[in-house]
DNA sequence: TTTCATACTGTAAATAATTATACTATAAAT
DNA sequence: ATTTATAGTATAATTATTTACAGTATGAAA
């Protein structure tokens, strides 16, 4: 995104911290009398420059019209998927985990359940909540969501020459040598814990 | 918090629904036509009920002035905290992560980032992001926060006869010993994780 | 030297949005 | 049997909020 200049830095922050606090965006006058201007006009030229360079969206004529580019990524938890289905429907839909945007980047993300502890050893224990990126390139070593035999599996991915390994971080697993391209849902590129 | 109509809850999910979308709250005129109400005060007869019951709360005379109630609790990400410096103030502020108010709870939470790996195998890395609960009560087993010797650790707490043991998950580290009241900063109930 | 972005003042008009008042009707609780 | 909560219609008044227009001034870039 493009530079802002001080100002405009200053109101953005502003409009963050209003809606941090409120949960809605101020108007233009609040805008204009926290800053001691006295014309709303002053305030609608830093908006359009906040919008020119990105950092805002505004819907014109409407009140409180103004939404940040920046802020949260709301990632939903689509919990346990039944075993069988290889589609994720937002149906099994259980919240959501939001992080700020610079947090993970751009894409599209979702969170599900780990169960069972065989990737233990790469600090994936039972019951964590993994992120998962789709539509990421993945390369050898990544860890993966991969639809298999009817279930979703957590583990890393290696690309052989004629098969590929679906590796437990656990030694006490075996890993899965799969011969037909297999269904990688996605990267795993993130964890959530509730810890009692 | 209290039962709601079906009614209200449809109303309900559609200020959230709204607000996701948006950013900023619907007004009234725009709750009336989504419901196809021929009248505005349907609408503030519902809102009235949903801030009576504690899922919402208005401000009077403001456009687009509701607040949810719920949703999400914006955790402060403290990141590193300077050693030396006992007191947890707001200025190394990284950022959020937000999560379901329902996911953790009330209380009061921030986030810090894990030097080292001596809680390895309890599953925290270094780099990763705990979230901390304060103003908990602390019992034997439980992964705090402590400020030892000038600096923050995250070891698990027990409370012996004469001493009070900040035990490490790894064992090739060694476990710390106090004999005075340690200052616990607060319980770890959480854990966030960036994989690259 | 002309253009462009920034950074405002001041006022009026237009429209968006909330509230207020006066009603009707139904079902559940005391 | 009466009160209370729910669930509405319909209209008008009021206030909140945005936009539009006409300006001024400064510093940087082409």
């Amino acid at each position: 995104m493009k530079n802002i200049t001080e100002k405009q830095q200053k109101i953005f922050e502003f409009i963050k911290d209003y809606g941090l606090r409120t949960g809605y965006p101020p108007t233009i006058k609040e805008i204009m009398d926290y800053f001691s201007f006295s014309s709303p006009t002053a305030v609608i030229s830093h908006l359009n420059a906040l919008e020119k360079k990105g950092y805002i969206k505004r819907e014109k004529k409407k009140s409180r019209g103004i939404t940040l580019n920046e802020v949260f990524l709301n990632i939903p938890i689509i919990g346990t998927i039944p075993a069988g289905v290889p589609k994720i429907e937002e149906e099994n839909f259980e919240g959501f985990i939001s992080v700020n945007k610079d947090f993970l980047g751009k894409g599209q993300f979702f969170s599900l359940t780990v169960k069972g502890d065989s990737m233990k050893q790469a600090g994936i224990f039972d019951g964590d909540y993994v992120i998962v990126e789709k539509n990421l390139e993945i390369k050898n070593g990544d860890i993966v969501v991969c639809f298999y035999d009817g279930e979703y599996t957590v583990k890393y991915f290696y690309k052989k020459k004629n098969f590929i390994e679906l590796k437990p971080a656990n030694p006490s697993y075996k890993s899965i040598i799969i011969k037909e391209n297999p269904l990688i849902i996605g990267k795993v590129v993130g964890l959530f814990r509730k810890i009692k």
